[in-house]
RNA sequence: CGGGGCGUAGCGCAGCUUGGUUAGCGCGCAGCGUUCGGGACGCUGAGGUCGGUGGUUCAAAUCCACUCGCCCCGACCA
């Protein structure tokens, strides 16, 4: 625990599993691509849960729970009719029994057996919209993982809705995206760029792919969450209809939205340093430490009652942590919360409890400019109002690290290909919509279309590829 | 599935080219003492089927064959 974090710029890969790692998130399991998420990443997970949920609540979600597994025949019954969709299969035979006659699939999202008991479900125009949530686990075959990014198995929320009109699903699948840009930017401090997915990278089955991007610490592209309208597709392909007030029967507009246990790979690679995890104190498990310094047996005694008053003082406040573990010096246990990220720590030594004050240390500034002194007294309004802070000034550096690494190319295909591969980062870009222009960019550069922004500069221009007339700027990345 | 790399103590590695007593080092771990306001130090100690199997040899961590596993780069990635 006492080692330090391999540098960031060293060795990007090597760092962000350094981090994850010593941070105590998560840890790989002994068997290729499989995360056991730690006790602490778990609790970092319940704050983004409990983040999103107060956001679905107020837009009149409703928690429920889907299978994750499906007989075969089922899948077969029910998917195949969805055009573009086909969900990857695994094939289960139940270890330390019999075969299965029939093979069990894992649901790698939902949308089947959602599909199956709206059509249920759904009758009148009267039981439009349903809007349901799931917290669940799905599995992905992948063939390359990394922790939290990319792994066999995850956790994340999948909402899906059905309504009466195209408009409200079009509404539907906006307010969403704004819950998930809402969160990324208010409580996990990341700027994102929400806009339209391309064709050739929207949800298969889906009429219109929206979605959050935003950029990590190496430059590059991160999904940090996805919102689909799936136009009357889905409808169609598993027979969601409802009788409407003309009494005619008609099929459902449908949408679904996610956001995974990825948010945290982002929230380490957009905050993280070499100094370890940092944390937005919104969404911290851990808001302060208190790290009582002594020498003596009579100044431990004395530090000791110092640190039960300010604990009763700080816990109301702040999620509350005292380190008062015993033969480990103050410097490590300094740098080893500033590894897991805790935004704000609370030192108390004997020169404090003399002067009934402490030393606050905050962890979004490095070193002696982020160290100031408060009194007892002020420590009501001054830890909130740092935790603010603290907050924000992380947000704003995320910003500012996004609008440095932007570029706005217009219409000169060989700056766009000397950004990318040389030193990385979004590019804005006219396109004409061709998927032709988009394949060539992929193939050439190995950056994808990332989303149509919906903050558009307006007027027309050339595409970057073609020359041809565009009427629209897309951002050009790597992506993980 | 193609290309490359690596398996030696809990973790990170050296040793292998050129075979030779008892296989080392750093971190961590245990005990004792000194320390403690930015990753302490000293002393003592525990911990190893050298990934596995077979072969060559008087002798294998080291050479050969096979095999298993992992990592990286591609392919792939709602």
């Amino acid at each position: 625990m006492a080692e330090k974090v391999i540098p960031r710029s060293a060795d990007y890969s090597g760092w962000y599993n350094d981090v994850v790692q010593k941070a105590q998130l998560a840890d790989y399991a002994p068997v290729r691509g499989c995360m056991v998420i730690m006790p602490y990443g778990y609790a970092l997970w319940e704050n983004v849960q409990a983040g999103l949920d107060r956001r679905f609540k107020a837009t009149g979600h409703k928690n429920a729970y889907f299978p994750l597994f499906i007989p075969m025949s089922f899948l077969k019954r029910e998917a195949e009719h969805v055009e573009g969709f086909s969900p990857q299969l695994a094939i289960v035979t139940i270890g330390g029994g019999e075969r299965l006659d029939e093979p069990l699939v894992i649901r790698p999202t939902s949308e089947t057996i959602i599909g199956h008991m709206y059509a249920q479900w759904i009758r009148s125009y009267r039981d439009l919209p349903i809007l349901i949530n799931v917290w669940s686990n799905v599995v992905r075959w992948e063939q390359r993982t990394r922790l939290f990014l990319r792994t066999l198995e995850f956790l994340w929320q999948e909402g899906h809705t059905a309504h009466v009109t195209e408009q409200e699903a079009e509404e539907e699948t906006m307010r969403m995206l704004g819950v998930y840009a809402d969160f990324a930017e208010n409580d996990a401090a990341i700027p994102v760029i929400k806009g339209r997915k391309s064709e050739s990278e929207k949800f298969a089955g889906a009429k219109h792919s929206y979605s959050i991007e935003a950029m990590m610490g190496d430059r590059r592209a991160l999904q940090a969450g996805t919102s689909h309208n799936l136009g009357q597709n889905f409808a169609r392909a598993f027979n969601i209809q409802y009788l409407d007030r003309d009494n005619t029967l008609k099929h459902c507009w449908t949408t679904s939205w996610g956001m995974s246990t990825r948010i945290i790979g982002a929230i380490v690679m957009v905050h993280g340093d070499d100094q370890g995890l940092q944390l937005p104190p919104r969404l911290a498990p851990i808001q302060a430490v208190i790290v009582p310094i002594w020498k003596s047996d009579e100044e431990r005694t004395t530090v000791l009652e110092a640190v039960d008053r300010l604990r009763s003082i700080l816990t109301p406040i702040a999620r509350l942590e005292v380190d008062d573990r015993e033969g480990i010096t103050p410097g490590f246990k300094f740098n080893e919360w500033e590894m897991k990220g805790v935004p704000l720590r609370v030192e108390v030594g004997p020169r404090d409890v003399a002067s009934q004050q402490v030393v606050l240390a905050r962890r979004d500034i490095a070193g002696k400019p982020g160290k100031t002194t408060a009194s007892w007294a002020e420590l009501p309004h001054r830890v909130p109002e740092w935790l603010n802070d603290i907050q924000a000034n992380m947000l704003a550096k995320a910003r500012r690290f996004l609008a440095e690494n932007t570029y706005h190319v217009e219409s000169d295909y060989d700056e766009l290909r000397r950004i990318i591969e040389g030193p990385g980062g979004f590019v804005w870009a006219w396109w004409c919509g061709n998927g032709a222009c988009e394949a060539r960019v992929k193939e050439e550069t190995k950056a994808t279309t990332r989303n149509i922004p919906f903050d558009q500069p307006g007027g027309t221009g050339k595409c970057v590829v073609c020359g041809a007339v565009a009427k629209q700027q897309v951002v050009f990345a790597k992506a993980y």
